[in-house]
DNA sequence: CTTGACCTTCCAGTGACTGGAAGGCCCATG
DNA sequence: CATGGGCCTTCCAGTCACTGGAAGGTCAAG
């Protein structure tokens, strides 16, 4: 498979499935004229690569889960513990978007909204 | 006041303070030795900017509200336009960080976390 | 033989800082 | 007067995970 296939197959862009090599998270095979060629396991990696990034990991997270994904031997206290990490992260990302939120939607409605320069919203920015 | 003195009153690092000058968000006299000598009214900028980025706007959404705070002839219509859209990207956000969350912690409770290697989590991401 | 859809590499930019090096300035102490 | 420490300065590079674009090679169809 050439890299617009897996790019299709993956969901994933072209480009991002190059940096993805550079990165070393993939390492597909070349053809004589100097195209990649894409294994079947090749697209199972960056199927798994998508879906990890799709629930937020980093990047280097990503290859850590990789590697256990391949270590048949792996315990998987190692994976809940990563994961359990991320989970905090992302709790701790929404607890301070819903404060923004909060903060942000009473000032909106207190604001009129029209071609009076009075703005609940700015007076509230200059304290 | 010196840079020192803005960063502890405003809460922002001198060196982002600095950033702003060279992105021309405040624009501070200099002293004959170099030194940058900030005003009261850059003072307050600064503190505004801090409660903006602290409410999640942009840089450049900063500079149009701190342009939009010192025209008195402005209209409010236009604080709050940028406001509501500002809150549908919060919203956008959360949303999508609650939909990881959701899989994720699912993904988690069902992990052992154990020496064994079986794992739904890579199980998961495997699909 | 040309067209158009692929593919390649390389370079630069994104956003909002952040770290660090190398050096100047200022004040207090010995 | 020297020195030390704490300020301050600029400039360069790095972060994260791509993304856009230029310039050019390859391949199959018409």
């Amino acid at each position: 498979m050439n890299i617009g296939d897996v790019a299709t197959a993956s969901g994933l862009p072209a480009k991002t499935i190059r940096y993805y090599e550079d990165i070393a998270l993939v390492t597909p095979k070349r053809e004589a004229n100097g195209y990649r060629v894409f294994s079947e396991n090749d697209l199972h990696k960056l199927r798994f690569l998508a879906r990890a990034r799709a629930l937020g990991f980093a990047i280097e997270d990503c290859r850590t889960l990789l590697a256990l994904y391949e270590d048949k031997g792996r315990s998987s206290a190692e994976v809940k513990e990563l994961s359990r990490k991320h989970l905090d992260e992302i709790d701790q990302k929404i607890a301070q978007l819903q404060s923004m939120r909060n903060t942000l939607s009473h000032l909106v409605e207190a604001c009129a909204g029209d071609h009076r320069p009075d703005c609940p919203i700015l007076n509230d920015l200059g304290q």
